[in-house]
DNA sequence: TACACTATCAGAGTCAGACTGTCAAGAATT
DNA sequence: AATTCTTGACAGTCTGACTCTGATAGTGTA
């Protein structure tokens, strides 16, 4: 079977066509016989390789999932902060959007409409995303790194809803031209959240309070915890160590 | 022309049979035949009143939108508060997908998806919430409510597009009947986002940063520190005052 | 009552586009 | 060369959106 390499070829060629296509146009708009003009290869071939339109539609999130999306999942088990894996996670289903831009938002839009999809939920990158987020905030909430009265779904809506709207929107009139990609917000809105639901300060204070005898062991652990702006934290290394010296 | 009425409640009964149709299929699932028995209303007569199926699918957001939106829209150049109008547009939003919850969600969705849609923005509600909020955060950022460095697009998508999530997946797999309503977790939603924008919080970081003196002080601090500010000032004036006692 | 006018409908017909089946040509394999 | 597999051209089926026509029934008017 040396020509794997062709068929795999000829069926990438339907599936890139088809998805330009499909961004362009709504799903019952686009027809089979323009993806055979477009992607050069005949109507009876796509049925060949795609028993149905909607099956070809559906073929499309496997191929927009890049090879990245793998390399997460494997690496996501060594990540052990909670919140390092939440953005891991964020990371990737971004990435699978940002790779594709032009077409993955409204492609993705056009599957999310259908019952189908809904149903079986069949995207592997929505999945994880799905699935993962909620684990990470259930255990945020039980290792106590997140507030005990956090609503693990609302949260998990928040992450994805926010990525979805953001691209779905982009190329929306009111949306402007921007120099910043997503990529470069999910930072600062991961922290935004984030900084949300993490236990408050002053249940830290609290924890503080019963185990620290002095202010150096505050320090250091303040320190570790990274709770407080750079600035300060600075301010604190600086007291400790003049106060050794 | 006294036969308003009759007419009226034919277009309306089309209507109801469409919205109920459109969301137990997909928009090419749905048969015009189907509607028109669904409705006893003939095939004919639906294409009196609707010229294509299309046309169908977009006359549902107006019938969908409450009455209450334009309660709102009325209301809203009196509420001076920047959050409070804002939580009055989330509100108006949310009740336009929760008065229909069992198909809005599901039939908005398929408007979105909709190229046609997508280029007109054609849902009054939509506009309102989309360009609202933006006018709003603007507005808050201008007069100091809001941090400068607030990215009022970032908020507008976290805004709307977790309400979007939240109704798009109420019904799927994986998220549990809930005893909550929608509406219920606006304010807790709202909350989580607008303290993570307002310009309190930098400000308290400032104070702290340029007050401290020593470990002792900061361990004091961190203790009486809760997030509210007015509070924040006066534990600390209080605190400084004992110490230098 | 007769007449006109409108809303509605049934049914027949058109047409586009999804999908099938067939066969022939060519490429790969044996 | 023979065989098997892949592909494409083409013809054809079928479904469902949409149109047209003429009938019917109700309503208002002379």
């Amino acid at each position: 079977m040396a020509d794997h390499v062709k068929t795999k070829s000829r069926k990438d060629r339907i599936m890139e066509a088809a998805l330009r296509i499909f961004a362009e146009k709504t799903f019952q708009d686009a027809t089979i016989s323009e993806i055979s003009k477009e992607s050069g290869v005949s109507e009876a071939t796509i049925y060949e390789y795609f028993g149905t339109k909607e099956d070809l539609l559906f073929a499309i999130p496997e191929k927009i999932t890049t090879d990245n999306l793998k390399d997460y999942q494997l690496v996501l088990p060594f990540i052990k902060d909670v919140e390092g894996r939440m953005r891991a996670i964020l990371l990737s289903y971004v990435q699978l959007y940002q790779s594709n831009s032009h077409y993955s938002a409204l492609v993705l839009l056009q599957l999310m409409s259908n019952k189908r999809f809904r149903q079986t939920d069949a995207h592997a990158a929505i999945r994880l995303a799905a699935h993962g987020l909620l684990d990470c905030i259930r255990e945020g909430i039980a290792n106590g790194t997140f507030r005990k009265d956090a609503d693990a779904y609302l949260i998990r809506s928040i992450l994805m809803g926010t990525i979805e709207h953001l691209f779905i929107h982009w190329h929306m009139q009111g949306m402007p031209k921007r120099e910043k990609t997503i990529v470069d917000m999910l930072d600062p809105f991961l922290e935004l959240v984030l900084s949300g639901i993490r236990t408050k300060r002053d249940e830290q204070g609290l924890t503080l309070n019963l185990k620290l005898e002095d202010a150096n062991a505050l320090a250091q652990l303040l320190r570790l915890n990274e709770i407080l702006p750079e600035s300060l934290k600075q301010k604190v290394n600086g007291r400790k160590k003049s106060n050794k010296q």
